[in-house]
DNA sequence: GCAATTTAATTCAGTTGTCAAAATAAATTT
DNA sequence: AAATTTATTTTGACAACTGAATTAAATTGC
């Protein structure tokens, strides 16, 4: 045999410790089956590329751990042959709680294994910053209300995923800030699955909003796209390879915080430019008070002050229209800027407000286009979608949802 | 058995269809070798947290196949027990041609299958586009060249991969457009492949300096950064989990056309606020007939007048120094757009150019971390490498030396 | 109504990849 | 020289999966 003794100092990349190993079968059959709700045997085994016979004794197993079930009436006719008996998850086998906490009103839904919402509750919460004991002891509350509701014993919930606002890093389960809490670098994971006695997810609420797009709302079945939210702040999440894309650090994805224009407006965050301060609750507050001039609201609340402002836009008062037309350029620039670096297949502008009504008219997304290079890209698809905060709950429960299957999946008895 | 009959509609993200399926274990062993240059069994096996029996089966075969060896001298001494024997790529048994198209000068580098540089030749192009077939035949005779150096049988070279700047479909091997061809959406990876009787990779220039560092360079040893050149225009790669990102559908990373102003300086593509139409070549240049008014040297080409501005700067002309001040502030925005996006371990700024030396002046540096959010993160660090065009060759190299490894270790047969 | 056909699902022997433990190898320490 | 230590190889066992044959349950054609 030739031997070498020259120095050798190799190439190519680091290659990740912890191999990203493909999931064991019997998860991957079981996640096709929920995600498909119910898919015969031979589909699985094709959509799988596997054997009939593989699926066959997965499926027996999943079946009689009580994690699948087969479906009555699988669609009659049309075929020959023996016909396909569907399999789906059996919905009541485990059940995960979502919740999101927000500065308003805290929100939680029941999930059962299929995704199915059985329960919801909501609870008024206080502006102010609060303390981890007050935030924790409301969560306690919230999952008593939801138990009573669902009537289901707390003690059959086998996990808990919590989105809340701020930067949160979700692999150490640590709120390093959020405006709901008083103090900072709290590993509220840990604490609250001690507390609960239930094992605890969090994340950042935008990251779950996003990912409730991926498990049940615009983003099924598509592999790349981008979520962009605009509240308080201006958020962002992003799904890359049908996997939700935290940044490559801790805290990343801060869409807000991206600079639109340098020596632009004051942002909250000390800075300026960023394209929050353009676009955000405050930074259209902060102008209302010019174009609402002669009018008596203007000392409300900032929820009533918006509302005003989209209501003299409505009227054609071209101050607030111009309020909004300037907030709309912004908001497509920083669209744009998204397109060109991540060229997802879709971009989803999801929240609560209203004023979506106006930040997408059509004039921001034609300008939006316009700024995007236009060789060999298709326009990209903007979706628009307002809806209510059971929806991040549902993202939060998706969370637990996940972590779930990888336990009863992952490891030999559930 | 429980039976279920409401209409299920599923939930949970779309399953890729070709499962990102662990590499088998055999081509980890290789890439674990040559990533270290060399190792023995035990930390190979270690390593990847498999049993030592599998990794003498797997690098015995891997050592009958010709492509690992023993290396004669592991370092001796100061242990006990039996001496490890390090194992290492077989160097010459492979070869893989890298190529860099520019419109200056083409560049061809021979590597070994463990990385190390065999050859190098450059070809001098013409500035103009030219056609396909130009390019091909030009190709041809650096490859030629390459092999007449190296001594080598162009027949006994396993791979070529080929970069070019411009809009390239690295998956479907097109090239959409590009400042070095007449042409557009020009299959180039097929015409050449069967032009020359070898398999062809081809894929944007910038991405292969990003897979040259990722491989060879600062880039070793992190998971996830980006890569940042200004040259012709402003480019950028990014390696996210060891790899490198493509963006999500085809033409992704388009840093240089991100908006960093509204309604902003006019840009070659034809829009306005574009980064690069702040510190591209000619974003300098077109101001610099201001700043060098008096000057003779002002109808002098492109590259030179380029060196004049940075001379002038030197010699403290004010405003000389405002164009380069300018350009550095607006380099600065970009760079903090991308940590607050893609939050990567570090930047890396690389290209061919002098004038990063006033670029990335610590005054930039300073104002890219003013501008990042400094909640929970520590300062981004950015590394400055200047360098030679062969560079960009390797990593047209690694492109082509990882699809060998691929297609040698993937299937049965090499 | 019964055989032929078609498609789904199961069974089962066989292959493959990996592991755990024992055996062997080659050095150092005592 | 014996004991110890570490690396590598050998070996039998095992678990996951495949492929082919088989069984099951429907439709089609006569």
């Amino acid at each position: 045999m030739e031997h070498v003794s020259v120095p050798l100092q190799g190439c190519g990349p680091r290659l990740s410790v912890p191999q990203d190993d493909t999931r064991p079968l019997r998860q991957q059959v079981f996640e096709q089956v929920r995600a498909a709700g119910q898919m015969p045997r031979m589909d699985v085994a094709r959509a799988l590329d596997v054997s009939p016979g593989s699926v066959t004794t997965i499926t027996s197993d999943l079946i009689s751990r009580g994690l699948l079930q087969e479906v009555e009436d699988s669609q009659r006719g049309t075929s020959r042959g023996r016909p396909p008996i569907a399999l789906c998850v059996a919905p009541r086998s485990r059940f995960v709680i979502g919740i999101k906490l927000s500065d308003e009103r805290h929100t939680a839904v029941v999930l059962d294994l299929a995704g199915n919402v059985i329960a919801e509750a909501t609870l008024a919460s206080a502006a102010l910053r609060q303390s981890t004991e007050e935030i924790a002891e409301q969560v306690s509350t919230l999952i008593r209300e939801i138990s009573r509701k669902s009537g289901q014993d707390p003690a059959a919930i086998s996990a808990i995923g919590i989105g809340l606002p701020g930067i949160v890093d979700a692999c150490a389960g640590v709120v390093k800030w959020s405006p709901v809490l008083n103090d900072t670098d709290i590993p509220l994971r840990d604490l609250l699955t001690a507390r609960l006695g239930v094992p605890v997810f969090i994340d950042n609420d935008t990251n779950l909003l996003t990912l409730a797009e991926l498990w049940f709302g615009a983003g099924r079945g598509i592999s790349n796209f981008a979520v962009v939210t605009i509240e308080r702040g201006v958020g962002m999440g992003l799904v890359l390879n049908n996997r939700l894309f935290r940044g490559a650090l801790g805290p990343g994805m801060e869409l807000g915080h991206t600079k639109v224009q340098l020596d632009g407006a004051l942002c909250r965050c000390g800075q300026r430019g960023c394209l929050e301060a353009y676009v955000a609750d405050y930074a259209l507050i902060r102008e209302a008070g010019t174009a609402l001039d002669h009018d008596p609201r203007v000392d409300s609340s900032a929820v009533t002050m918006i509302e005003t402002l989209y209501d003299e836009a409505q009227a054609r008062n071209e101050a607030a229209l111009a309020i909004f037309r300037r907030a709309g350029r912004y908001l497509s620039v920083g669209l744009a800027n998204i397109i060109q670096l991540f060229d997802p297949e879709r971009i989803i502008l999801s929240g609560e407000r209203m004023r979506f009504d106006y930040l997408t008219a059509d004039d921001m997304l034609s300008e939006m286009n316009s700024m995007i290079l236009p060789v060999g890209r298709a326009p990209t698809p903007v979706d628009i979608r307002s809806w209510s905060g059971s929806v991040w709950a549902k993202g939060a429960a998706a969370l637990a949802l996940a972590e779930v299957t990888d336990a009863i999946l992952g490891e030999g008895a559930g």
